[in-house]
DNA sequence: GAAAAAACTTGATCCAGATCAAGATTAAAA
DNA sequence: TTTTAATCTTGATCTGGATCAAGTTTTTTC
């Protein structure tokens, strides 16, 4: 692990309040590990030997099931993932795979576990992490069951947009065929439901959404706090396409 | 608050292995309340000042938006719920309201906030617990993702078949209606998907199951570890339908 | 126990979104 | 660059599930 990494991670909500010597135990316990692109680095259902941590690139969490797999979350540096099941000792309920060249930092989720027995900061920051990742994956149930599919797209470019400083331009940060899975869709239909969006406020140019009539956009997704966020505490995600780090 | 209640809740996962003077500490703090039925007891986007705990009753989680609602879970005796709310000292991102005459225990939640920042191994619980939900709530949106209605449907009455000690034919715990709206789809087609079922090994006789073909039942739900369970901590359950406490 | 109000079922119809099938773009590889 | 392989778009068609509309059964209330 390179020296300069060492803040960046100490950055993270999980380890800023934890003690110096203890963050630094963990440390050394880690390692670093490129991996190329598309590569399967996560099956679903093996143990979670390690909790992760992107530093660089990026990282699909996607679901199997019989023949079909959709894409759960898409995660950015600098955060964590897969840390329910590193606590739980337990099988990994989701895959995940590169969409870049990606490094990774992996901790020994057994030398996760003895630290938040050991340091109390510590285990507050992780009680606090894994409520709000709790908090993302609901919030994520309820769009999927309330809202049908334009709704879903809309909300999600404004949220992007809020992301984005509120600018009313800006570049998807993922593939449409992966967003399509991330929404509950298919590619051709998220196609399709930006184009009919054209008259609702909303024009694309490739990549780029370009927000022309935010209340009209507005009055079609209805974003509500309780589900688009933003959650108090800034920039928490849990885990959804959301991008952004944590 | 009566006597004999306090080993019901000192039983359950989250308060079990902290020190007897912490949990009487908790109690002290907290108080009970009975509910008739039908009332809203949590709305959504309240603060959580509460962590909850059915004692009696039953109480179904459900989100809205727009003119809309869905259920996401139903929880019986004796289980938490709105944990992880209380926690993040944030809205409710769900409303709650009893299915019947409800007892219920209210522990202020900064109080449980204060607690686990004291004693370790409630913290540790508290981990434990919120890694468990988060866990439910992924299998919970994969299944909705990734199955389609009469396979969830299926699934379903394979679990609580599972959770009914195997049993072959047992009674739905809930009505119809809640079943559907929790399984994401309408009353009108669980009715029709359970008749037609019928050439795939189940029968129905009002709000009776039977399971006449479990081969051929389990062919078409295809029952998966990551997202029917069981989670090996025995009977943990985080949230969802299936009944039972936790 | 009768009346009223739910929950449930069944049928007819409709529609959002999936699937199938080509093209058109864009990106990657040679 | 040229070639090759993706992703993306668009159109045509199909279908799972929603919606609408009665009935029927069950539960609740008086």
């Amino acid at each position: 692990m390179r020296p300069e990494e060492l803040p960046e991670i100490r950055h993270l909500h999980l380890f800023r309040d934890m003690s110096h010597a203890n963050f630094e135990a963990l440390m050394a316990s880690s390692y670093a590990q490129n991996f190329p692109q598309g590569l399967e680095m996560i099956r679903q259902g093996d143990p979670a030997d390690f909790l992760h941590i992107v530093l660089e690139g990026s990282v699909e969490l996607f679901a199997r099931w019989g023949g079909r797999e959709c894409t759960m979350a898409v995660l950015r540096p600098v955060s964590t993932f897969i840390l329910a099941a590193s606590i739980r000792d337990a099988p990994y309920l989701m895959s995940a795979r590169t969409l870049e060249r990606t490094r990774i930092i992996l901790i020994p989720s057994s030398d996760l576990r003895a630290m938040f027995r050991r340091d109390s900061e510590f285990s507050v920051s992780v009680i606090n992490e894994l409520a709000s990742c709790y908090r993302s994956v609901v919030r994520n149930a309820k769009t999927l069951k309330l809202r049908n599919s334009r709704e879903r797209v809309a909300s999600y470019l404004l949220r992007q947009s809020l992301l984005a400083g509120g600018a009313p331009s800006y570049v998807l940060p993922v593939e449409k065929r992966l967003l399509a899975s991330y929404l509950g869709m298919t590619a051709e239909n998220l196609s399709r439901t930006l184009r009919a969006l054209e008259d609702d406020g909303l024009k694309m140019d490739g990549a780029r959404v370009i927000i022309t009539d935010r209340a009209k956009l507005s009055a079609l997704a209805q974003p509500d706090k309780l589900i688009d966020g933003p959650e108090m505490d800034s920039n928490e995600n849990g885990s959804g396409l959301p991008i952004s780090s944590r």
